[in-house]
DNA sequence: CTATGGCACGGATT
DNA sequence: AATCCGTGCCATAG
């Protein structure tokens, strides 16, 4: 287990508490802004270089056994690697403090990993089909992926800086594509959709619209404006066809690989528009195999670690007296900010590792396997406070092993799994049932609720009145 | 007359 | 202190 508190024991200043609780507040992405910002104006902090292990990808600063590949990484045996934007990295350097004293084979039930960003989580996963030559070339691709996980410079271009011909370049692109998030590294949101279809169709057989490639190899444009009969018009399909493959897209599928969707949200069967961005926590299976731990990995948006610069320590024994007040705080605030980073993940760290052993079953299997608790149940679980619960939750999202990102707030959302069961009781059903049938059918499997409240899950699941459901079965 | 949705209240949760 | 959520009551659509 890790230690509940730091090692620290001296009283926090207000400064530190302050800082501890706005940073828990943030996303990764707000988190890098800020990390970005301080870097910027304060000279006494460093972002040190981080290495890639030749197995999986990672990025490493200390040598510790990696939980995913098991590799004992150690720093001498890794490459550099020559990523130049400022993502993230893998491990922070705990100099001091706690180190994770994991072996493979005694892996917690749940262990929680930390940080990993798109560049690193994808070369770990296509490093073993990565012909040593080629790893420069997929750094260089995958540092100028953008926001949306797309490759906007031309293969080309990185073919010419490498000395190297443009079809090896192709070659790794196609690797890249193929990982997850699947389309990454694709040219455009149409490439990246054409990708994805191609494997979904090889995974599984299931249903999919016809001339779907087509309308977006054909019709892309009309497809993203939602021009459906006009798309219709051009494929020479009905319009309601060309409406099933838009709404096949926009669920299976995502131009923009680096935002995985959240699934739609539906409120009074009205459907809000899918919304896109990039998670806070990755939740995935240790090794694929699907019964195995659980790894967590939360991330951390800055590559590399985060310390006070040796150098300006140095200097700052010398530092010339009109200087001195202004290098002393500099000094204060990096290691303030430091420390409260540490502060943070170890406290992200904790409340996850409690949270997915319970929530083990929702994770693997689905809304209608969430167990419910209240975020002042785990604060006295944690012994913390209940509003450090609620900061670190709130906000952030999590990936989980089947690709779906999620609001990490679901994890305390009560009604669940009666929506789960309600809507695959509509699903089922031979007649439509009224609410108050359903309020019965609940009861038998243990949960009671009012008449009114399953009128009000059915809708926010987007399941239409008894009576409309009958029309439209006669219609 | 029945099933459903709107509004609002009060207790729980954050 | 502010917000969320389940529920009861009542109007109304079917």
């Amino acid at each position: 287990m890790y230690p509940i508190h730091l090692l620290e024991t001296r009283p926090q200043t207000t400064a530190h508490l302050a800082q501890t609780m706005s940073l828990l507040n943030m996303t990764s992405a707000e988190l890098k802004q800020k990390i970005e910002a301080e870097l910027a104006n304060n000279p006494a902090l460093e972002l040190q270089e981080a290495r890639g292990c030749r197995t999986c990808g990672r990025l490493l600063v200390d040598s510790i056994p990696c939980p995913i590949c098991s590799q004992l990484h150690d720093p001498k045996a890794l490459e550099p690697i020559v990523f130049t934007s400022s993502r993230s990295d893998y491990y922070q350097s705990h100099s001091g403090g706690t180190t994770y004293n994991i072996s493979p084979d005694e892996l917690p039930e749940d262990n929680v990993a930390p940080e990993l960003d798109l560049p690193s989580f994808v070369l770990r996963q296509i490093a073993t089909e990565l012909a040593e030559e080629d790893r420069p070339i997929a750094a260089h691709i995958l540092t100028s992926l953008d926001e949306d996980g797309l490759l906007r410079i031309s293969p080309l271009e990185i073919g010419r800086y490498h000395h190297i011909p443009s079809d090896r370049v192709h070659k790794v692109i196609k690797l890249i594509q193929h990982s997850e998030p699947f389309g990454v590294g694709s040219s455009s949101p149409q490439e990246a959709l054409l990708v994805q279809l191609e494997i979904l169709s090889k995974s599984q057989s299931l249903g999919m619209p016809g001339h779907i490639e087509r309308a977006i190899r054909e019709g892309m444009d009309l497809l993203s404006r939602h021009h459906y009969t006009k798309l219709g018009r051009l494929l020479d399909i009905t319009t309601q066809e060309a409406e099933e493959i838009s709404s096949f897209i926009s669920t299976n599928l995502n131009p923009y690989p680096a935002r995985s969707h959240w699934g739609s949200i539906r409120q009074g069967g009205e459907p809000i528009p899918h919304v896109y961005h990039h998670p806070d926590i990755l939740i995935s299976h240790l090794n694929g195999s699907s019964d195995g731990p659980l790894v967590i990995e939360i991330l951390f948006p800055v590559r590399g670690s985060l310390r006070v610069n040796p150098l300006f320590r140095k200097e700052f024994k010398n530092a010339p007296s009109e200087k001195i007040e202004k290098w002393r705080q500099d000094l204060e605030k990096a290691n303030l900010l430091i420390k409260c980073l540490r502060q943070r993940g170890n406290t992200m760290r904790q409340l996850l590792s409690i949270l997915t052993q319970h929530q083990r079953d929702f994770i693997l299997h689905g809304d209608k396997r969430l167990k419910p608790i209240t975020r002042a149940s785990l604060a006295q679980i944690l012994e913390v406070h209940e509003s450090t619960v609620s900061r670190a939750v709130s906000g952030k999202t999590a990936r989980l092993p089947n690709g779906r990102i999620i609001p990490l707030s679901k994890f305390f959302d009560r009604s669940l799994p009666i929506r789960a069961l309600i809507r695959e009781i509509v699903d089922n059903e031979k007649e439509a049932l009224t609410d108050s049938q359903i309020m019965g059918m609940l009861g038998k499997s243990g949960y009671e609720v009012a008449r009114r409240t399953v009128a009000k899950y059915r809708s926010m699941e987007g399941i239409l009145s008894a009576r409309t459901r009958q029309n439209m079965a006669r219609a």
